[in-house]
DNA sequence: CAGAAACTATTGCACAATAAAACTGTTGTG
DNA sequence: CACAACAGTTTTATTGTGCAATAGTTTCTG
């Protein structure tokens, strides 16, 4: 499905650069899930990836309330209550009424939340500097260069996560 | 958590390049994996997405056992059971004893299946390729040598999909 | 200011995804 | 043939998910 020497896409169609462009992209992007995939089920194997998720929202955010849980993970906000309600149980996050506004609560990690979600993003950057420093050197560079005119022009700033990708 | 900028990990740890190529890569996973989850969400919004990791695995690997299923989406036999139960019913998926052995079943892609894996994996490589003719020429091939140089050093032969990645 | 409207979160219900264990039937092997 | 190994399903339990209804709280409005 993803041969790297394919250089077209339909017989009698000719697409001359950008279908290798895309095979080298998506065999990269295979790779790096991988690499998530595995930090993620080393380090955190008592939690699932949907939890993770939700621990990685408020690491990002802070201390937020139910709505934005939900909004950032994309889910309706019931699962959102629940996923929190397992997740105190595991002794990962907080949930107290927000003094300034009695109808919201506040979420946030706890201390073992907050060093879960540590170790993985730790390992996970472990892992791929790994794999870069086998690369042969003068690929790095571009590496760099060509990557962000890619992040560039798929016009996501690098902050802003896309939805869904946010565990990644 | 992942400034294109930052070349310092921890204050006081000097980590020159590696770190900066860490943080184009994350940043364009990211992205990769937000357009994948787009593609899915559009085509297959009658799917969901371990569904559609499983159509995946019978387009790439034909009729196959569910043994071989369960193994490929790395998750329980009863798991696939049910989730062949359910593609049956949709009619994605069709399930026969095999002839050769019968305490083995066959279960492969229906043309409706098969329709559908094809249509999201269309529209995401046409999205990734309009990505990339947004990129600057002078960036193309080099992201393509930057790509295989890193998907080299991962050690993934770029049709073997890791645990997980498939759908992507 | 009182009642209506909007907002925030939770609960009830239904179903999909998931694993572990028990179970059924089939194949292979001594 | 008896028994072990194998393939798949069923049972049981938990998690993730959305929709609809509900309960408080805050805000808006007449």
């Amino acid at each position: 499905m993803t041969g790297r020497t394919v250089s077209r896409s339909h017989p009698g169609t000719r697409v001359p650069a950008a279908d290798a462009v895309t095979d080298a992209v998506l065999t990269a992007s295979r790779l790096l899930v991988g690499v998530s995939a595995r930090s993620i089920a080393a380090v955190a194997d008592s939690i699932t990836l949907p939890q993770f998720r939700l621990l990685v929202v408020l690491s990002t955010r802070g201390a937020v309330n139910m709505s934005v849980v939900a909004e950032q993970l994309d889910v309706n906000p019931s699962t959102a209550t629940r996923m929190v309600d397992r997740l105190i149980a595991a002794g990962m996050v907080s949930r107290d009424t927000n003094p300034a506004s009695r109808r919201e609560v506040v979420v946030q990690l706890t201390a073992a939340g907050g060093d879960l979600v540590g170790r993985v993003t730790r390992l996970r950057r472990k892992e791929i500097a790994a794999i870069v420093a086998r690369m042969p050197g003068k690929h790095r560079q571009e590496l760099v260069d060509a990557l962000e005119a890619f992040t560039e022009a798929g016009g996501e700033p690098s902050a802003a996560l896309p939805e869904g990708a946010d565990w990644i």
